[in-house]
DNA sequence: AGTGCCTACTTTCTTTTGGAGAGTATAGGG
DNA sequence: CCCTATACTCTCCAAAAGAAAGTAGGCACT
């Protein structure tokens, strides 16, 4: 019943350190801006294109936006179809998995709207007696 | 009535762009690998003391480690109680905020440990192909 | 008196990562 | 024949991160 997690999530649960290893390396990985803000914009969007998410995405550079995009392949959180035409058009669309990520995050963007005032004035007042 | 955001989520209602750029700021500033080691820590630990966090958190260094700190201190994720003893005794709690920010990413430590698996593949087919 | 320890940082130096901007291949249009 | 459009790819430089040693200040031991 606990050697195996499964959806529920129990603190006091004792963890295997090999695992708690793995999902930190994991989290480590996942747990990137511009992943996050790539993932963003593929579930508002569905499919895009290469150069529309580096438009959508803001601030992103193409190596860093390629390199992005390579690594959540890898990780099989989207897929890439090339279309082989010219001018080259590849699109970027968000597998099952790589929904359900987005689905996790939801929590912190939900947070983050909620509490941006909050933070921005935890900011001032430590600012104020720096 | 759409015009504040609040706790409900519906990607369908339309956001100002100035939040959104915020929180994607923020999101930026927040979902970076150390923080949210940090924060998980914290969260199963409770209150903790520098060289224990140091210990805990797999391969941070002392450096990243204080301005992790100071970073979570300023946007009011954690507050930092400064004991005057000899040899120093320095504890860092997480703040309401902070909790709430660990709430809202419950959900990716239940994806990533649910999901380990189908990643590990889905690099090995990767990686295969490559 | 001197040596060393403890903690929470700093500092310095090196390595890694990230961003700006130009280059590449290809076919169709002018 | 050159231009455009697309999805990269490459090079160069700046910024960030890691490793390791240093700092402060009192306390305990010899």
């Amino acid at each position: 019943m606990s050697n195996v997690k499964n959806m529920s999530y129990d603190p006091n649960a004792p963890v295997d350190p090999r695992v708690e290893t793995l999902v930190n390396e994991l989290i480590g990985r996942v747990a990137d801006k511009w992943t996050l803000l790539v993932l963003e914009e593929l579930e508002d969007h569905g499919t895009c294109r290469f150069t529309e998410l580096g438009r959508r995405v803001p601030g992103i550079s193409q190596k860093m936006l390629t390199q992005t995009l390579r690594a959540m392949e890898r990780d099989g959180l989207l897929v890439r179809t090339v279309h082989p035409v010219v001018p080259p058009k590849v699109e970027y669309c968000l597998t099952d998995l790589g929904h359900s990520l987005g689905e996790a995050f939801c929590g912190v963007w939900v947070w983050a709207e909620a509490n941006l005032e909050k933070v921005a004035r935890a900011r001032m007042a430590f600012d104020a007696l720096a």
